[in-house]
DNA sequence: ACGAATTAACTGACCAGTCAGTCATTATTA
DNA sequence: TAATAATGACTGACTGGTCAGTTAATTCGT
């Protein structure tokens, strides 16, 4: 009921209890993600997180001590992976910024728009003040990082003479902007008014690049 | 403990009762918001509600057939003054395309992102998904005159030179994007990283006319 | 005094978290 | 290798508390 390829790096190691022990934490995992995403933080019962990882609820109980110790891991264990990820995507390639950024922000359509993560961004936006601890995680390690990298791109767009110079108070998230809501609206209006998300890309590509080529005069 | 001017607007033909129920009516409805934005839908209670409207539960139901009711009627009575402020502000002045475009992006930092309603922004996108019919109405009433005036704008634009051609699919959304992003991190991240909405304002706006100019080259 | 508005005690459903007991797997012994 | 012991993963009935919604009694306006 979920692809869920335990990591057998180390299969020497690993007697097969321990094994199957990892295997059913990710498990718990997944129908965490699964349930939470669907009725949201509150109306989510540990029963039907047991039920959809096939173990009873006493078992969520070995591996989590409580509702919301399950719901915190399962934001963390869905989102590192992206950290490293984010990092190893800048790489030092000789490519000029205009390009870096629309790599990256095709990056993050990706990876995060077009998988189970999106939904880990809505359930930011709609418990996080109710989770500060995780409200700050992910700003500490997602959303730091992101606009770290914006910056460092826009520093050099700006050097090379693609970009024009701006002040820049919250430019990294008036860039990022159209993506965050391209999620969200596919999670929330997409049966109202379907969005498009290769189409919707090239749009965002082509606002935020035009937005900040150097050119004749500004504003 | 809210500051709600009750409507006085005939007080002719109301009986002093009419016109409390009428301020009672009201009275629920910013405790509603205040405590559904404090703490979400679910773990909202009842009884906290009328506390901080300073009546009993029951008065609640007198006025309100249940939870479910009065979250989705706080949710209009605070969005319809909206809807007819959003007409009336489109005007026939004849101002340039990117001076109207400014003008309503104003608009709406001011009335929205400054005040309650950013809470109710959030409100529909956390609880959006579970239910359906509320954020038909948001997108109904809301998004899509926003996206219906932002595409008179736009062809104005084009019609007059200032803006480029584009073909746009979420053109609307992208440009509003920047503003949505600044009222949800204004309600999550604040406190991690404080944004600082007339700044931000500002670099949304060059960065969207920017973006939209006609100019040498496109993409 | 009458009826409308309000109250607060009450009910019943619901659910997070617990725990005594079961069962399958692994280790030990002969 | 076969019988036995020890381990620890797992179960599901149970508890204690919470809260939406109800209702009988009370207060208030006219």
């Amino acid at each position: 009921m979920s692809e869920l390829t335990a990591q057998k790096a180390c299969t020497e190691t690993l007697t097969r209890r321990e094994q199957q022990k990892e295997n059913r934490r990710l498990a718990l995992i997944e129908a965490a993600l699964a349930v939470f995403s669907r009725v949201g933080y509150a109306a989510a019962k540990m029963d039907d997180v047991a039920t959809e990882a096939g173990v009873s609820k006493g078992t969520v109980y070995l591996y989590f001590d409580s509702k919301e110790t399950l719901f915190k891991e399962m934001v963390r264990a869905k989102m590192s992976p992206m950290l490293s990820g984010m990092t190893d995507a800048i790489g030092q390639s000789s490519m000029s910024a205009t390009d870096r950024l629309k790599t990256h922000m095709k990056f993050f359509y990706k990876k995060v728009l077009n998988s189970d993560r999106r939904q880990i961004m809505r359930l930011i936006m709609a418990e996080g003040p109710m989770f500060p601890d995780l409200a700050e995680f992910y700003h500490a390690n997602i959303l730091n990082r992101g606009q770290a990298m914006i910056g460092t791109i826009i520093q050099q767009g700006v050097e090379s003479g693609e970009f024009r110079e701006m002040e820049g108070h919250g430019l990294a998230q008036n860039i990022a902007a159209g993506a965050l809501v391209a999620g969200i609206w596919k999670l929330v209006f997409d049966r109202f008014q379907p969005i498009d998300l290769d189409a919707y890309f090239d749009t965002h590509v082509d606002l935020i690049l035009n937005g900040l080529r150097a050119s004749s005069a500004d504003n």
